[in-house]
RNA sequence: GGCCCCGUAGUGUAGCGGUCUAACACGCAACCCUGUCACGGUUGAGAUCGGCGGUUCGAAUCCGCUCGGGGUCGCCA
């Protein structure tokens, strides 16, 4: 070794010891006759001092000495001076006094400061990931992975769970995301496909015995990117047999608590998870990932309106529609720009337009005059149907009403995006809180309108809840399954679901999907082969670790916690894959590739980021 | 694929039709400095404003296209 110690590990107690070191330099100030160089490596930060009189030969190339610079030095541990100890710093009782430098290698000026934290070019960042990752906020994002997945790892050992690696090559599957396609060189036109989940592996493993398996394992899906989503992702995934729903989500609420309780410092958070179910979740938020840090729920007032003379809500509800609102606190406040933004925010989700209403004024809602309220609609609503509807409202004065009349589906969209936004508007959001919730009884299935066919919702081996396969020939609208999702702070991270382990039942589910029994065969005979042979039943759940490390690492994007993340693009910038490749090598796999106008020369600008 | 935002020295920003032969901070270079820790001081170099085209007497500033980055909708079982 290079070195004797860590920088970041000298204390007190290494008081008179002679050490060796190795590491970048962090920052220099050089005060002409002494060099203060704090030294940085992976264990931390050690100031060290370089007098020149105590190396006289080395001088000059010690003054020539740079950030990032790569340093292995030899010196003893002293005291710092009453005075000139540094708080901020764990070594910053002690310091270093050189008596030998040695230079291992110099560096360029970087291209960002790895010494501060500032705001730098996304696009620069993943050019210069490798710098980047030097950075304190990104070196610390990386070591807190390591540790939560570590504790994954330790959790479930404990628990009697196996982690049995499953194939990268597999079989491309109808429904669901986009397969990454890797074609095969010995079988001409055929294709691998990478695994959008372990999903039909792990169910394998059920029906093979094992009855408690995990893989902490890389996802392909080629869709397009957002924050919170790469072309290839980390999930955490498991599976467990002879469980219900309750054992698969207690389990990982014990597993999530405690990784919480050791990594996420400075949030609070339920000791147990409450249980929502999809349709709560759309009716009271519109959504089936509600944000729970605030309120602001949304609620049906149809009553208030159905003989309105305001025609535009009295019809609507003639046409079936509903009247959903929330009433936001202190909004009687806002400037009509925001209440603007809030209809194009609402028009953006696909309703028609909003209708707020501010209640102004002093003393109770009953005494509203017509005075105190400011809205669009005002001279179509009457005071009383206001009073009426603040009453029912629980709003008060200086509150904020919005409103929307539409079916379920468009008031639900736009009053979430405008729910979200008005949290955020008002700064009603706690970011301290970790707000967990299970969503449970989703929907089976739902209608796809482009192909006119069902689809499933969770995927195709979920199961439905037993009191809803009644309606799976009837109406399969009806039929609720037994998958969860866990969200937290309006974010899905993870979901799973109770399977089918039945081949009679899973053929049922894929004809209904529009599914042949001789397509069933071929794409799916192996997990229909393999439920006749003692299946148990069985369930489990996937999470994302990279949502899972950024929520408790408290980043917005996954990219944060990524060691070599794509951009929106789905381009790696360091290396700039995906390129072309050679004609031999696309001959090899039997691919001949249409030639395009524009084969991109799109790669020019990374030189010279 | 639709919509939206961004692109100015190495980095982060300012400038948003003429006074910009582009400003500020950090960084960088040279010199000075024996106790600093975002060290300090003096001096200096460095961008033609992502690219192309257009409007205009005149464009970093307006318009179009394009490239790149990002957000969002679709999509993501």
């Amino acid at each position: 070794m290079l070195k004797s110690h860590g920088c970041g590990e000298i204390r007190l107690s290494h008081v008179g010891q002679k050490v060796q070191l190795a590491g970048w330099v962090h920052r220099r100030r050089d005060h002409g006759g002494v060099i203060f160089i704090d030294l940085r490596d992976a264990s931390g930060r050690v100031q060290v001092v370089i007098r020149s009189e105590s190396i006289p030969d080395a001088t000059k190339s010690i003054a020539n000495i740079r950030d990032e610079y790569v340093l292995m030095v030899i010196g003893e541990v002293h005291e710092r001076l009453e005075g000139s100890r540094n708080d901020d710093l764990p070594t910053g009782d002690i310091e270093i006094k050189v008596e030998e430098v040695e230079v291992l290698n110099s560096s360029k000026t970087p291209p960002f400061p790895i010494n501060q934290d500032i705001t730098i070019t996304e696009s620069t960042r993943l050019h210069y990931r490798y710098l980047d990752l030097r950075r304190d906020r990104m070196t610390s994002n990386m070591r807190l992975r390591h540790k939560i997945i570590k504790h994954i790892r330790d959790f479930l050992d404990e628990r009697d769970f196996i982690e049995i690696e499953t194939p990268v090559l597999g079989l491309a599957t109808p429904e669901g995301a986009r397969d990454y396609l890797v074609p095969s060189r010995i079988h001409p036109s055929s294709f691998y496909a990478l695994p959008q989940s372990p999903q039909q592996w792990k169910q394998l493993l059920m029906v093979s015995g094992f009855e408690r398996y995990f893989q902490i394992v890389k996802c392909y899906r080629d869709e397009d990117l957002r924050a919170d989503r790469q072309p290839e992702f980390t999930q955490l995934d498991l599976e467990m047999s002879f469980v219900n729903e309750s054992d698969v989500m207690q389990l990982n609420e014990e597993l999530i608590i405690s990784l919480l309780e050791k990594y996420a410092f400075g949030y609070e958070w339920n000791t147990s998870f409450p249980q929502m179910t999809y349709a709560t979740a759309m009716e009271k938020y519109g959504t089936d990932r509600p944000d729970l840090r605030y309120g602001l729920e949304i609620n049906d007032y149809s009553d208030v309106f159905r003989n309105s003379e305001f025609k535009v809500f009295s019809s609507a509800i003639g046409n079936g529609a509903r009247i959903r609102g929330i009433v936001v606190p202190g909004g009687a406040t806002l400037a009509r720009k925001s209440l603007d933004s809030f209809i194009d925010i609402a028009r953006q989700a696909g309703a028609a337009g909003l209708v707020w209403i501010q209640i102004n004024g002093s003393g109770s809602v009953d005494d509203i005059s017509i005075d105190d309220i400011k809205s669009p609609a005002a001279k179509f609503l009457s005071l009383e149907e206001i009073i009426q509807l603040a009453n029912i409202a629980n709003a008060v004065r200086g509150d904020l009403i919005i409103l929307a009349a539409d079916m379920d589906l468009i008031t639900s969209r736009a009053l979430d995006a405008v729910r979200r936004d008005a949290a955020s508007k008002l700064e009603l959001i706690n970011s301290n809180r970790l707000d967990f919730v299970w969503i449970t009884e989703f929907p089976l299935f739902e209608w796809d309108e482009g192909e006119s066919r069902w689809s499933a919702t969770h995927h195709l081996f979920t199961a439905p809840i037993d009191e809803d396969k009644k309606y799976l020939d009837s109406d399969p609208s009806q039929v609720r399954s037994r998958a969860y999702d866990v969200v937290c702070n309006g974010q899905e991270i993870g979901g799973g679901s109770v399977r089918i382990h039945s081949r009679d039942d899973q053929l049922q589910i894929l004809h209904l999907l529009g599914i042949s029994t001789e397509d069933a065969q071929e794409k799916f005979g192996h997990m229909l082969d393999a439920f006749e042979f003692g299946a148990p039943p069985h369930g489990g759940i996937a999470w994302g670790m990279d949502r899972t490390v950024a929520l408790i690492a408290g980043e917005q994007d996954i990219r944060e916690v990524i060691a070599f993340p794509k951009t929106k693009s789905a381009v790696d910038l360091v290396t700039g894959a995906p390129a072309m490749v050679s004609e031999d090598q696309l001959s090899d796999v039997h691919i001949s590739v249409k030639p395009t106008d524009e084969v991109n020369s799109s790669r020019d600008i990374s030189e010279e980021i």
